[in-house]
RNA sequence: GCCCAUGUAGUCCAACGGCAGAGACAGAGGACUUAAAAUCCUUCCAGUGGCGGUUCGAAUCCGCCCAUGGGCACCA
């Protein structure tokens, strides 16, 4: 055929013409049907800022390829999308711009939304959720009472990041080098009551159940384990006294090292400790140190990283052992959430203890045997090893030294073994307008009181003020006061809201019955929970957080009879970022990729000439602009070329370098199958002479396929359609046969998930009626498949020193025989004694000779 | 600071502990074209971040180091 006549490829109007076709006959709708086999494919559901950005579209096409994968194998695939729409942005336009939140959102949605469509994504709409809508957050509402019945929901005072001009609670993220972002005062730490999630309660099956996922990788259950962070140690009392040696009452601290009890030199308390404040009565000193440690903020990273400081107390504490008297500081690094918020330094096997012993000039006394070369005054040593300088432990290893420590204490009644956790509970209340409001009311006689079920939701009011000071609900004149729902007194609604952790630990379950009056319906559950989300898809930032809220929500869900699982995700895969380049002009402005060309390995700006820096590749962000954005990217490409290069330019879960030039091969790999599959089909005749080589090509390629996209080695996939690809241009070339036919279809029906809009018009052009959607996987003919030679590697130890062509089901004995008789083998092996041989069956002969 | 990853041709990436190369980008040469674009063909290119260890054999496993990235509880 004259390829003149193969008409172009234009993606724009196929693409949209086939969105058309799936949307009007639902072909992606799910719904429970017993007679088959439930599927359900989960991707992180994104936050409306408004752009969709390349990396939402990486990862939901991770998703759409497995999605169509398992329905074209059979499986009733639930595959659903939706919104996780409340959050501080919202509020912020609302400050800066003075748009409501709500109204902001529901335009990001819309805008999204209609570039999502684009990418011919096989979502069920019907079930998208949205959680900034009533209609979402009364379920989660109905939910927390649930919780707050079972004895999950408690309030407690917890530290915050205060601001005290705008009078307002700051996220970490708000705090700038340790001042409020819009009002730059030093942010305060301050106590308030807030409310808790009982998430520690399941802090042992959070743990052990991590063993029941197979389907997750190592490093995020590792992660996990050290979040969770569960060790033995003991907990114990110090006799204190104060400078006049009266006793006081004694210091309880909890230590995972109880071995090193004889290297204790001093004890520390954190700042908001009662020891501290009682100290800090009479002393100015210490008084003044316990402000400047509240001006830190409350996050790890802050605290870890300043510098260790302390305030003498003048308080000692008896060790219980020596009776040696111990000097006690307050500390900054000391955390009133962990363990009993004091601690026994022992500054030779402790980090923290090491750097603020030497800040002060303390005692430190090695009594873990050092490693040879070891200065204990330039570092701590914290591995095991022989415990010395302990009369009770000496010559014990680490851990019996423990157990004997525990022993002791619990005989001599001060203290006692106990396993502690590095897990707190879950802070869920936020003093933000744009959340789900805590369905409470504070009543001066009956306390705090649930709304009534029949009262839910409590909606948000949309009159607020946003002004960036305070609570939004808490100063508007009227929302909060209502009548006690229990004594009809006049009453206080609770004012805070839930943390947007809590709206994405259940929008998976709720997916599943978008309409149901109750949160959760049961035959849905049944259905389509019975073993979780068969794959969960999102990036690895979630790694600990989002991944231990939901799988505590569900946990709980399950034990409230909600919910056939107790673990909501069976199999999770995360993917990486996206990164590029950014260029830079001499202003500081930045250009988008597509607008640099490059000279002799220099970018320039494409109409002005103008010379640009080129800096690292780093994550893709709008105010670097170094990713394109997908709509101008679909107008010139359309959503096929731009999934493809998602799949083939990296595997999932490493990171993806932006380049405009992998797109370029994307869209010429596309133009090539196109020109085939027209080839093919406007072939008059085709020859009927079997191929068979080609024909193992076609099978053996189904079987990588299949077999790339059940392990998500996407890239693979499509590098094998490509090799295919290859080699049928190549017998095309000697004139068309049943056989190059048959791997054009094959090649088409392989490809669909990756490029659904594509396909299935090459299918139709291959002269196929049935859409490609309702087609089954293609099934590999495993013995067409066989290859019936093998090449052999000879080596001598280790090293390749010849080659064998032998039939592929050779026994061992004949594969030895045959490589020691070799030419090339016999000077390496001949007169030498033979330690092992060896035959990896397929792959390799290797020799071991003395 | 603590926890978790990653590191292979000029670039992106392949490689059950078994010949470092499947695939692509860029480069070079050629075909087609009045020319260019597009397309097609051919071709070039590394010893796996560094040091040490285990093994008949290490990109792959172990240890240390370097670089880069993610998370650190109120960003989502």
């Amino acid at each position: 055929m004259n390829t003149a006549l193969i008409p172009p490829y234009t993606p724009s109007s196929l693409e949209a013409d086939w969105q058309k076709t799936w949307f009007d006959n639902n072909v992606f709708e799910a719904h429970v049907n017993p007679e088959k086999q439930p599927f359900y494919v989960l991707e992180m559901l994104p936050y409306p800022s408004g752009q969709l950005h390349m990396g939402h579209v990486r990862n939901y096409t991770l998703g759409d390829v497995l999605a169509r994968f398992k329905r074209a194998q059979g499986f009733n695939v639930m595959h659903p999308m939706g919104w996780d729409s409340f959050g501080l942005p919202a509020e912020n336009a609302a400050i800066k711009r003075g748009i409501h939140p709500g109204t902001w959102t529901l335009e990001n949605i819309a805008e999204m939304k209609a570039v999502m469509k684009k990418f011919g994504w096989s979502y069920d709409w019907s079930k998208e959720v949205t959680t900034c809508l009533p209609s979402y957050y009364g379920h989660q509402q109905a939910l927390f009472l649930d919780f707050f019945a079972k004895g999950l929901v408690y309030k407690k005072e917890a530290l915050v990041n205060w601001d005290p001009i705008d009078q307002t609670v700051l996220a970490n993220e708000q705090v700038v080098d340790g001042k409020g972002w819009r009002s730059g005062a030093p942010v305060e730490r301050k106590l308030l009551s807030q409310w808790f999630l009982k998430i520690t309660h399941y802090a042992d099956a959070l743990l052990d159940d991590l063993t029941t996922l197979p389907g997750w990788p190592d490093r995020v259950k590792t992660m996990q384990v050290n979040w969770i962070g569960k060790s033995q140690g003991m907990k114990f009392d110090f006799t204190v006294q104060d400078e006049a040696g009266a006793a006081l009452d004694p210091l309880t601290v909890f230590s995972t090292r109880p071995d090193t009890l004889y290297g204790a030199t001093f004890c520390a308390v954190a700042p908001e400790h009662p020891l501290a404040k009682k100290a800090a009565e009479t002393s100015p000193e210490i008084a003044a140190f316990i402000a400047e440690a509240s001006r830190m903020g409350t996050a790890q990273e802050i605290i870890d990283r300043a510098e260790k400081k302390g305030a003498l107390t003048p308080y000692v504490a008896i060790h219980p052992l020596t009776g040696d008297k111990l000097p006690i500081f307050v500390a900054n690094f000391v955390l009133m959430t962990y363990g009993t918020g004091a601690i026994m330094a022992v500054p030779a096997h402790d980090e923290r203890d090491h750097a603020f012993a030497t800040k002060y000039n303390l005692p430190i006394t090695p009594v873990v045997s050092l490693p040879e070369g070891h200065d204990i005054t330039a570092a701590p040593y914290t591995g095991d090893g022989e415990v010395v300088n302990s009369p009770l432990f000496n010559g014990k290893q680490v851990d019996e030294a423990i157990a004997t420590a525990i022993a002791k204490a619990e005989a001599e009644g001060w203290g006692e073994g106990q396993t502690q956790y590095r897990l707190r509970d879950w802070g869920v209340g936020r003093q933000r307008y744009w959340g789900c409001p805590i369905p409470f009311i504070h009543c001066p006689d009956c306390g705090v009181v649930p709304v009534p079920r029949d009262q839910l939701p409590v909606k948000l009011p949309e009159d607020c003020a946003f002004d960036g000071a305070g609570n939004p609900l808490d100063k508007h004149p009227t929302w909060k006061h209502v009548d006690c729902p229990s004594c009809g007194a006049k009453a206080e609604r609770e004012t805070d809201t839930m943390d947007t952790f809590m709206d994405s630990s259940w929008y998976f379950l709720r997916y599943l019955c978008p309409e149901a009056d109750e949160p959760l319906d049961k035959t849905a559950m049944d259905y389509w929970m019975k073993g979780g989300v068969n794959q969960y898809i999102g990036g690895i930032e979630h790694a600990v957080l989002h991944l231990l809220y939901s799988r505590f929500f569900v946990k709980a869900l399950r034990d409230m009879g909600k919910l056939p699982c107790g673990e909501p995700f069976a199999a999770l895969l995360c993917q990486g970022m996206l990164i590029g380049n950014s260029y830079q002009k001499a202003d500081g402005t930045y250009v988008y990729p597509s607008q640099v060309v490059w000279k002799d390995g220099k970018a320039f700006e494409k109409d002005t000439g103008e010379a640009l820096t080129v800096l690292a590749a780093e994550k893709i962000s709008k105010s670097k602009n170094n990713g394109d954005s997908p709509d101008e990217l679909l107008a010139r490409y359309g959503a096929d070329t731009l999934r493809l290069f998602m799949l083939f330019t990296a595997p999932p879960e490493r990171d993806l370098e932006w380049s405009e030039q992998a797109i370029d091969g994307a869209w010429r790999f596309l133009g090539r199958v196109w020109t085939l599959a027209h080839k093919v089909a406007a072939a008059d005749a085709l020859q009927s002479a079997p191929n068979e080589a080609l024909n193992r090509k076609i099978h053996q390629t189904i079987l990588r396929v299949t077999k790339d996209i059940e392990r998500f080695h996407y890239n693979t996939m499509v590098a094998a359609c490509m090799e295919l690809m290859n080699d049928l241009n190549r017998a095309a070339e000697e004139g068309l046969s049943d056989t190059v036919k048959f791997g054009a279809e094959t090649l088409v029906r392989l490809l669909n998930p990756a490029v659904p809009h594509i396909t299935e018009h090459l299918w139709q052009v291959l002269g196929h009626t049935d859409p490609l959607y309702a087609a089954p996987w293609p099934v590999a003919d495993e013995a067409a498949a066989q290859e019936d030679e093998i090449t052999l590697v000879v080596q001598v130890n280790g090293k390749v020193r010849g080659k064998l062509v032998v039939p592929a089901d050779i026994s061992a004995e004949d594969a030895l025989a045959m490589a020691k008789a070799l030419d090339e083998v016999q000077p390496w092996i001949e007169g030498k004694a033979l330690k092992k041989e060896l035959y990896v069956p397929g792959r390799l002969v290797t020799l071991a000779v003395a």
